[in-house]
RNA sequence: GCGCCCGUAGCUCAGUUGGAUAGAGCGUUUGGCUACGAACCAAAAGGUCGCACGUUCGAGUCGUGCCGGGCGCACCA
């Protein structure tokens, strides 16, 4: 495998420099034409100035002195310098294997992601959110990492109260009303609306804010019947949000709640060690008097000293700001609070542990937090936030973990605007012009996941249908389920994190070209094409080596040998989209190799086992990607 | 005003951490179905990598300064 021969020539070389008593990091590289090679060393080129002689000398000179390497053919100098690597083929296809996950050895990684508010329907954006954390946390655990998925819960904050506000002061609904409303399965997308209603009342009526107020308080620990609503609401509202997200296979471990972490009292601890450690300080004078502030020279490179930029973490009325209950969460995160939420199983939700904050009925509760290395999902806009929690962590004198607290940023999901004309979303002649226009929660505009999602299921039953009338009615849509996931998530990672989605729904529902239905649609060929072969033994050596004179096949099983890589880097990089590229263009290669050669019709028999083994391996390879990715093979298309 | 992100083909985006002749998809034009499935393949056209300096053997990539766009910078969450 491209990772067993990589070290080999890599110890090879640094041997042989070390002998020459030369001192430079080894680099290696992939040519950029495939004729070149398989690999390609630039070391030349950073001895020149060392040494003061031509790269293509030195070249020559380590090509002479490094002698015979296992796996490598023939060592090549071309350009100015490059030292170019060619593989046996042979003894390379024959050490191939499933890429295998390395034993963990590091700590516990949390990813948390998701995080949606539970006041209404998922959207576009926060699919997105879900899909790159869930990934990257399948990315984590194919390379053999121990991961913890979180989802947060914010269970208490104005949104919720503003839907609370909606049941109970417009509509005049009761506790058994609204209960009898979050019954049915998509009470998520009744809220959508009544939000939207609620936030223009406010507009129409600001003296209304003070219902916000009101629910917002007995929300927070109340037991009135504001409470109760804040309760049904959020709860029945988080398990529309968990069964969207498992029609896109994105599962949970654990909930924690923003109720329990007010009702422990995670900030009282929180708090007192931020006052101890003199990480935040008491303001007695300007805008901030009477708030515990933290300085901004604590999260700020070079700042001047303006107090006016230090952040309040708590109000001068004494309450927690946000920011300062996120470093209270942070805290345990890494089991650095000295305190530990209760946890129930979900029920409706096997796997998935809720935090509570009575102590649990239930046996065998798996350990919770406490993380080496925490990931936060979080959309880019927040990131000044997660500056202050990571100085917050800095101040405290946990150094190590403020360096493993990562905020694994994305940028925002935005509509462009012919699809804000097709959902029939007015446009003023500025945003027109405009790439993209953002979308707004408050105002109900956007596009719903679970609409999204059954848009495209529709679109594929109509392409599966039209290739396969005579299937099954149910199996049919189980198919166009797999694909409409597909779409779905391939859209999402296709685009790098600091990429700007202007939303197109054309774009999105488009099964052609770089989409996730192409790569699913090259999978299901191989399979097809091995029922079809039957039986097939190993080919032997000397077919093997013949076959592989073809630099088409060749480069074929190349590319297919490379999906570890691929995932290793992506984890490397921290960029799930590398992913989803590779396994494009792996399935382009397979388009190319299947348009060129005829496996099962060969005729020569051991060229025959060649094409077959070469086919199942791709086959392997690419459902293995695909499964990194989340994304199911269905079993015809 | 300060901070972060973006600017690459008509459009949407990649670009392996500074390497060889800047790549895909869509769209356009042309050709290929008698299914190992055409949700495919092949070919053509399409580029001042926003602009200008700088760093060095070498810059789409690093630095500085401009220009243009997005998002942040609450005693809201």
């Amino acid at each position: 495998m491209l990772h067993t021969i990589e070290p080999q020539l890599i110890q090879s070389l640094k041997a042989y420099l070390q002998g020459q008593g030369l001192d430079v990091p080894v680099t290696i590289e992939q040519p950029k034409e495939p004729s070149f090679g398989e690999f390609a060393l630039p070391v030349a080129f950073q001895l020149a100035r060392q040494l003061k002689k031509a790269p293509r000398a030195i070249a020559q000179q380590i090509v002479d002195g490094l002698g015979a390497i296992p796996g490598v053919a023939a060592l090549e100098i071309a350009g100015n310098g490059y030292i170019n690597v060619r593989l046996d083929r042979t003894s390379y296809a024959e050490s191939l294997a499933a890429p295998a996950a390395a034993p963990s050895s590091a700590g516990k990684v949390i990813v948390e992601h998701t995080n949606i508010n539970p006041n209404k329907a998922a959207h576009i954006g926060h699919l997105r959110n879900a899909v790159l954390g869930d990934t990257f946390v399948r990315m984590l655990r194919s390379t053999g990492q121990r991961v913890e998925v979180q989802n947060y819960i914010d269970n208490t904050g104005v949104q919720v109260a503003d839907v609370v506000v909606g049941f109970h002061y417009l509509e005049k609904k009761s506790p058994a009303e609204v209960e009898a409303l979050a019954q049915q399965p998509r009470f998520d997308h009744l809220c959508w609306d009544l939000y939207a209603r609620v936030s223009s009342y406010y507009n129409d009526h600001p003296e209304a804010k003070q219902w916000r107020a009101d629910t917002l308080h007995s929300i927070e620990g109340g037991t009135d019947e504001l409470a109760r609503l804040g309760h049904i609401v959020a709860d029945a509202i988080v398990s529309c949000h968990l069964r969207t997200m498992a029609r896109l296979g994105i599962g949970y471990d654990v909930l924690p709640r923003e109720s329990e972490i007010l009702h422990l009292q995670f900030w009282a601890h929180a708090f007192e060690q931020l006052k101890e450690r003199k990480a935040i300080y008491f303001e007695t004078e300007g805008k901030n008097a009477g708030c515990w502030v933290m300085p901004s020279s604590a999260f700020r490179e070079h700042d001047a000293e303006d107090e006016g930029d230090s952040k309040v973490i708590v109000r001068s009325n004494g309450t927690v700001t946000y920011v300062g209950k996120d470093i209270a969460y942070q805290l345990w995160k890494f089991g650095l609070l000295g305190k530990d939420f209760f946890y129930e199983p979900l029920p409706g939700f096997p796997g998935v542990w809720v935090a509570t904050s009575t102590p649990s009925t239930t046996e065998g509760v798996p350990g919770f937090g406490g993380g080496s290395t925490v990931y936060n999902v979080i959309d880019s806009r927040q990131s000044y936030l997660q500056d202050v929690v990571v100085a917050g962590l800095n101040a405290l004198g946990y150094r190590q973990q403020a360096e493993n607290s990562i905020h694994f940023s994305y940028e925002m999901v935005a509509l462009s605007p012919r699809t804000c004309v097709e959902l029939g979303i007015e446009l003023s002649e500025e945003d027109k012009k405009k790439s993209h226009v953002e979308v707004s929660g408050r105002k109900g505009l956007g596009v719903k996941a679970d609409d999204l999602m059954d848009t495209l299921i529709d679109r594929a039953l109509v392409e599966v249908t039209s290739r396969h009338a005579e299937a099954p009615e149910a199996e049919r849509r189980e198919v166009a389920s797999q694909i409409a996931i597909g779409a779905l998530r391939f859209f999402m990672l296709k685009f790098t994190r600091t990429t700007v989605i202007a939303f197109d729904l054309q774009e999105a529902l488009s099964f052609e070209g770089e989409t996730g239905p192409y790569v699913q649609y090259s999978a299901v060929r191989a399979r097809s094409i091995l029922r079809k072969a039957g039986d097939s033994a190993e080919p032997s050596a000397q077919a093997l080596t013949a076959a592989l004179q073809d630099e088409g096949l060749w480069q074929f099983l190349l590319t297919c040998s490379r999906a570890g890589q691929a995932v290793r880097r992506a984890v490397e990089s921290g960029e799930p989209a590398h992913v989803s590229r590779y396994a494009f263009q792996l399935a382009q290669a397979f388009s190319g190799f299947y348009h060129d050669h005829s496996v099962i019709g060969e005729q020569d028999a051991g060229r025959r086992q060649v094409l077959v083994w070469l086919t199942r391996y791709f086959a392997q390879q690419l459902e293995w990607t695909l499964h990194v990715l989340g994304i199911p093979v269905p079993t015809y298309m």
